[in-house]
DNA sequence: AACTGGCGGGG
DNA sequence: GTGTACGCCAGTT
């Protein structure tokens, strides 16, 4: 099947039984993809042209599986296992034995398929505590990323979806299939709200949500108020209460119904805070696609809010991700710098302390408090829209949803990149440690970083070279990775790495190495292409943003790996990688001092040398 | 001066 | 996945 353009509906195709309902075939670019609980319903969230519509499947069960002693004789206690619990039997549905991989090397393992998706961490902690019992894998991926993983979808790509219609929805009677899809676009709001604030802080009890400002990429401009000053900007909408005018945003968003809703710091802030006053005043933020209320995601620290069927990005999370990989650097992450940072322009502020002034005076502050709420959702619409491109890059490269991948450190991003990937290969995929084993990974020492001591003064003309740039090349050439570490097959013969005890295989290629070379190989390709391509154009950009993903996760595996929370954690790994970095840093050090430059410091992963008079080319030789 | 602990972003 | 990191500042000793 050819996709056509625009919303690719096929006709109804007949099945052998002419009394069963019309089974549809549609494509669509996977935007988001949701499991509920309460319906055990897996839902995706499709766009295909200007059309969205979503597909869902009630029968996903994800399996996970048991490394023992005698898998045949393990598979004969687990499927008897009956466990009584809320006045249900938990039993497996299925176990047999098969053959998987750990690190590459084929193991028997048994898969064990739960009734539903929540049985699998009653079977898996009574599993646990059975004799003979190894190791347990795969059951702690949660279910829509587990489904996503499992069809081999790939969010913002094409997935094609076949079943029954109700609706805007798809039944699915079948899995659905990946299929390559150009990202249609994707529309934007943005919201920013203030707030009454007497007593410093708001208090969500009490103080009112004085207006809301809206900006979408199509140009809308909107602040919604309740305090009907005399004002000429014609952006600005009374209603007649608080409660009127959350119910007009909620009426606003679902009439304009973008693909993607934002704001800055809305984790935190803006959505908790309109949850709250909502709740009280008894509106129903009923911001869904389906009409469904937001649902408040717990993680982390703060909470993601979740609206069903668009993808709520916080652009702070984006900010707070690049302040994270280096990318900017600023003492405050404020709208206003962040914006004159990134896009060089300044916008109007406005000191927080006068906002009661303003909201009980009017007058020319008032009036002031109106642009500047407006000021502040355009500042996030176009923050947001900068930096989509590269999240949606991001999202397709390691397979997850742009909502989760918004709010993903770099190394969550590269454990979904190696979950995925182990997936292809019939890879176990470990566990996340457990509380013990990661105090025990604290408590390890790392072999001392490099660093010289380095020559007093204030030096001039000084050009650095950044040796983490070296790492992932490093992984890939010298074999880096928790099966080749140490291994016991090149005992003696094996690759020496320098200044450690340890060596790395020759005889079979690691899995993180294979995943760190596949990325390699892509931006390599990426670069080439771009290298005909107008600066300015349209697909140059697009092709910047993937060069520069694909960059992040390379250079994010380094981390990952002496991260003590993560599932592939290899400090002898980790240390190997700083190793051969130092022996190249020592081999330049030595080179540039022969060519006539001083290098007046270097710590693990840099350099830092004179120019002496050359040219900063010279130095590059 | 050297330390410890908490915070950031929003209002 | 109540899964970050790390520089800065205020408050101690
Ligand atoms: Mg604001």
């Amino acid at each position: 099947m050819k996709a056509s353009a625009g919303f690719s509906f096929q006709p109804p195709r007949h099945r052998f039984n002419p009394a069963a309902a019309d089974i549809y075939l549609m494509r669509g670019v996977l935007f988001d993809a949701e499991y509920v609980d309460e319906t055990r319903e897996m839902r995706l969230w499709l766009k295909s042209g200007e059309r969205v519509f979503s597909a869902v499947e009630g029968s996903f069960i994800p399996r996970f599986f048991v490394e023992g002693e005698d898998p045949e004789k393990l598979a004969r206690v687990v499927e008897k296992i009956e466990i009584r619990e809320n006045g249900r039997i938990i039993r497996p549905v299925s176990v047999r034995t098969v053959e998987m991989k750990r690190l590459g090397n084929t193991v028997k393992v048994l898969e064990v398929v739960p009734e539903q998706p929540k049985d699998i961490q009653t079977l898996r902690r009574f599993i646990r505590e059975m004799p003979g019992v190894r190791q347990i894998y795969n059951y702690d991926i949660p279910v829509s990323k587990h489904y996503l993983i499992s069809c081999g979808l790939t969010p913002m790509d094409g997935a094609e979806v076949e079943g029954e219609m109700r609706g805007s929805e798809v039944i699915l009677s079948a899995p659905p299939k990946p299929v390559r899809l150009a990202v249609p676009k994707l529309s934007m709001i943005s919201f920013d709200i203030e707030v009454y604030n007497p007593a410093g802080s708001p208090r969500h009890e009490k103080d009112p949500i004085m207006m809301i400002g809206l900006a979408g990429d199509d140009g809308f401009r909107r602040v919604l108020t309740w305090r009907r000053f005399p004002t000429k900007l014609d952006f600005v909408e009374v209603l007649e209460s608080e409660k009127k005018m959350i119910e007009r945003f909620v009426e606003i968003v679902r009439e304009r119904d973008p693909d993607i809703l934002l704001g800055y710091n809305t984790d935190f802030f803006d959505f908790p805070y309109l949850r709250e006053r909502a709740r009280i005043l008894k509106v129903k933020l009923a911001l869904g696609r389906d009409g469904s209320e937001i649902v408040a995601r717990r993680r982390k620290f703060a909470t993601a809010t979740r609206v069903r069927g668009r993808i709520h990005i916080d652009v702070f999370a984006m900010v707070d991700f690049l302040a994270t990989i280096g990318s900017i650097r600023l003492v405050h992450y404020t709208l206003e710098n962040v914006y004159k940072y990134l896009l060089g322009k300044d916008k109007p502020d406005f000191e927080f302390t006068k906002f009661v002034e303003a909201w009980e005076k009017g007058g020319e502050a008032w009036e002031r408090l109106l642009v500047y709420n407006l000021s502040d959702a355009v500042a996030a619409l176009e923050l947001g829209h900068e930096l989509l491109s590269l999240f949606l890059e991001l999202s397709k490269i390691i397979g997850q949803v742009p909502f989760d991948v918004v709010r993903m450190t770099p190394g969550q991003m590269v454990e979904w990149l190696l979950i995925a990937e182990g997936f292809r290969r019939d890879e176990l995929i470990p566990a996340r440690p457990v509380a013990e084993t990661y105090e025990e990974r604290l408590e390890e020492t790392y072999t001392g970083a490099y660093v010289m001591e380095p020559v007093r003064g204030l030096h001039e003309n000084i050009v650095v070279f950044d040796f983490r740039s070296l790492y992932p090349s490093i992984i890939v050439t010298h074999n880096i990775d928790p099966s080749t570490i140490n291994c016991s097959c090149c005992a003696g013969t094996g690759e020496r790495v320098p200044d450690l005890p340890y060596h790395t295989c020759r005889r079979r290629r690691g899995f993180l190495p294979e995943v760190v070379e596949k990325i390699l190989k892509a931006r390599f390709d990426v670069k080439k292409r771009m290298k005909d391509l107008d600066r300015g154009s349209h697909e140059y950009k697009q092709l910047n943003a993937k060069q520069w993903a694909l960059k992040i996760i390379a250079n994010s595996f380094y981390g990952m790996l002496g991260y003590p929370k993560a599932r592939w954690y290899c400090k002898e790994c980790a240390e190997s990688v700083t190793s051969f970095g130092r022996h190249y840093i020592k081999w330049t050090i030595r080179m540039a001092e022969e060519a006539g430059f001083r290098v007046v410091y270097s710590d693990t992963d840099s350099l830092h040398c004179l120019l002496n008079g050359k040219s900063r080319n010279e130095a590059l030789k």
